[in-house]
DNA sequence: ATGGTGGATTTTCCA
């Protein structure tokens, strides 16, 4: 099964580029992440049309998610539903074939030390928590979006310019990892050891132009999902051109 | 230190 991520920045901005992406590269599911719409404003119609299944989680301006999907899904849940009230649309799960599905939108957290830097550590330790409690590592769990983190300075394409700078810092990079202690793996490193590849490049910047990349755009898999992970590549050639995303979608292919 | 670009909604917030 091929399985895409792919934050969109906007699906309805993005829908010229997103239509014949969906058509050339026919993933079995497709993830997806900052929607930055309502359910009924979701251009649900163009993407039935070419044959995906659409569930869908968004909200007004901001973030929003959805899963994309050939095979019919089921057990849908939008949310994280544990105690703390949750205003933002940014995890939603569901059920494909003997694949359990999480298309996630970590918050980005603007500044080391900010309020929104704090509210990202305990979102990510919701994140985690949420993964000990309601999912089982021994059946092929698949937990992909934009983590908004890098894991290590191969991630980084100018790892002094971004010391302990958000996306970058320590604490970050803790709570991702204990977001996996449950037995996620991340499957890109299986395949690729080599720094340098990146997932996102900043519009301010024009950081594309440069190769001024991160390495945000993250698949967390249980260990039978690991095994059974045969492939993973970045398409590069989706962030080229007029009306990209920032944002260059990551596939990856479990037997 | 700032601002650069892009999207949604609205002259500002977020990334």
């Amino acid at each position: 099964m091929r399985i895409a991520t792919w934050n969109v920045n906007s699906v309805r901005a993005r829908l010229p580029r997103l239509v014949p992406w969906l058509q050339e590269r026919r993933p079995d599911v497709l993830l997806l992440q900052e929607t930055k719409c309502q359910d009924e404003q979701f251009p649900r119609e163009p993407i039935e049309e070419l044959g995906y299944n659409v569930e869908v989680f968004g909200q007004k301006t901001y973030n929003g998610v959805a899963i994309l999907s050939k095979s019919r899904i089921t057990d849908v849940q939008r949310g994280m539903r544990d105690e703390v009230e949750d205003k933002e649309a940014r995890v939603i799960a569901a059920t494909v074939d003997d694949m359990m599905l999480l298309s996630v939108y970590v918050v980005n957290g603007q500044e080391v030390g900010s309020d929104a830097y704090k509210y990202k550590l305990e979102w990510l330790a919701r994140l985690r928590k949420l993964m000990w409690e309601r999912y089982i590592m021994t059946e092929k769990v698949v937990v992909a979006g934009d983590f908004n983190v890098t894991f290590d300075d191969r991630d980084v394409h100018d790892p002094a310019e971004w010391h302990e700078q958000i996306l970058c810092s320590t604490p970050e990079r803790e709570a991702l990892l204990r977001v996996m202690d449950s037995g996620l793996k991340d499957a890109f490193r299986k395949i690729h050891e080599e720094g340098g590849l990146y997932t996102w490049w900043d519009f301010r910047t024009r950081a594309f132009q440069r190769n001024a990349g991160l390495r945000i755009d993250h698949f967390l898999v249980s260990p039978p999902a690991y095994k059974a992970c045969t492939v993973a590549e970045i398409d590069v050639e989706a962030r080229k051109g007029q009306g990209a995303s920032d944002h260059a979608p990551v596939v990856i292919e479990v037997a």
